[in-house]
DNA sequence: CTTTATATGATAGTAATACTATCTTAAATA
DNA sequence: TATTTAAGATAGTATTACTATCATATAAAG
């Protein structure tokens, strides 16, 4: 059984429907490869449109510029997250080991998925630890707040909110613990390896290590008192 | 008694010293205003020139480029911020009330210190909320790391870990958890302000809020078991 | 089978950005 | 008085971030 996944995107993303063509899913694709390459201020559309042979304008009929193109893919990434969550989390009763698992699953290095294949998920993943935070710091955070551009976000923090609620009713913070551990998540990992003095996990660079100090971190913060 | 207080900078993050000029005073303090006015991406050294009546030869004699500038503004803050927290946890003998005073001060509105006249710290903490990251968010963060660039962020995260060891010498991540103080104090804030459903103070709006949260967090993790 | 809409390719062009270079003048220093 | 040094003025370049136009191939509709 090979059966296809498709994210369903917001269509205020994009200008033509990237997983609608071949061209469209080129443009995602490599998109991820040179953005993971050159870093998202380097990459250019003509970059990429050279990357696939196709033009400059080739690119723009799918997207605005690039930070849309940023805004779709991390946008995707969050859905398809929330999707590997559900599905993997599925049946497991304690919410103290959902909750865990659902650090373990934001905290390591993901496997590519292979039903879904003009996405490389595992350099979508790093693309998002480096790059992920500049989709919303910007001006103009608010307008696009408002085409709902950031919803995979905050559906996928909505859900670890509540599995924190499960847990324990009275904590007060859980859609604040629920953004700390996604973007301390991302943000340990990148501190790991490029600012390692950040870290306590400069000398194993372990993933394990992350994962031990979010769950001593959360765990103990939710603990009923 | 007026006493200047000068904050060393690293050598390597300027041409020319802006601290030792009118226009390099005036280039920060303008470069602070137009950040936080425009943005980090669509600030450019040529709406500076312009609002600083000068030239764009004229900033780049002080800045090879706006990133190096951002560096310099960023290092300055934490920087600052470490005398701050230095001079206002003095005397504090218990280690935990200097923690949550530190909790405090990184999370607080920045009162303008006006014993420096050409840096509008609040403007600057605001800045670095927003765009903080953006300094080491690139894919040359491992040469300006040995450029000693982010030295003044790492020296904070190392005085709050030592704190955190303080009280607790047996909790295992105490620089982890020092950036994930840092870090959090701002994007809690940033989150509140911008995208409020990632947090729990969307409705109040209060850096109380945030003081709280933070201070939960944290102490209850370094709590000896 | 023909018409027509649609996606893509090819090419050109523009304003702004991120610089670099050079030349001159004014002020500080030796 | 001679000489560095900082700053102003001006010009120029490569790249970026787009917009516009025209031609062609293909697929769907009548």
């Amino acid at each position: 059984m090979k059966l296809q996944v498709q994210i369903r995107m917001n269509e205020a993303l994009f200008l033509r429907d990237p997983q609608g063509s071949e061209l469209g899913k080129k443009i995602i694709k490599h998109s991820i490869q040179l953005i993971f390459k050159h870093g998202f201020e380097a990459f250019t559309f003509k970059k990429l449109a050279e990357d696939i042979g196709t033009t400059e304008a080739g690119i723009y009929r799918y997207f605005e510029n690039k930070h849309r193109l940023l805004l779709y893919i991390v946008a995707w990434y969050w859905s398809w997250l929330e999707y590997q969550i559900a599905f993997q989390t599925n049946n497991i009763k304690n919410p103290i080991e959902r909750l865990k698992l659902v650090i373990t699953l934001l905290a390591s290095t993901v496997k590519d998925d292979e039903s879904i294949s003009h996405v490389d998920e595992s350099l979508l993943h790093q693309i998002v630890i480096s790059e992920g935070s500049k989709s919303y710091l910007t001006k103009h955070v608010g307008e696009d707040n408002k085409h709902q551009f950031f919803k995979p976000y905050k559906d996928l923090c909505a859900v670890i909110g509540n599995i924190i609620l499960e847990c324990n009713p009275k904590y007060k913070f859980p859609k604040s613990l629920a953004s700390t551990i996604i973007e301390m998540a991302h943000f340990q990992n990148f501190f790991m390896y490029n600012l390692p003095s950040l870290t306590d996990f400069g000398n194993t660079k372990e993933e394990a290590d992350i994962i031990a100090f979010l769950n001593d971190l959360v765990l103990t913060s939710i603990k009923k008192g």
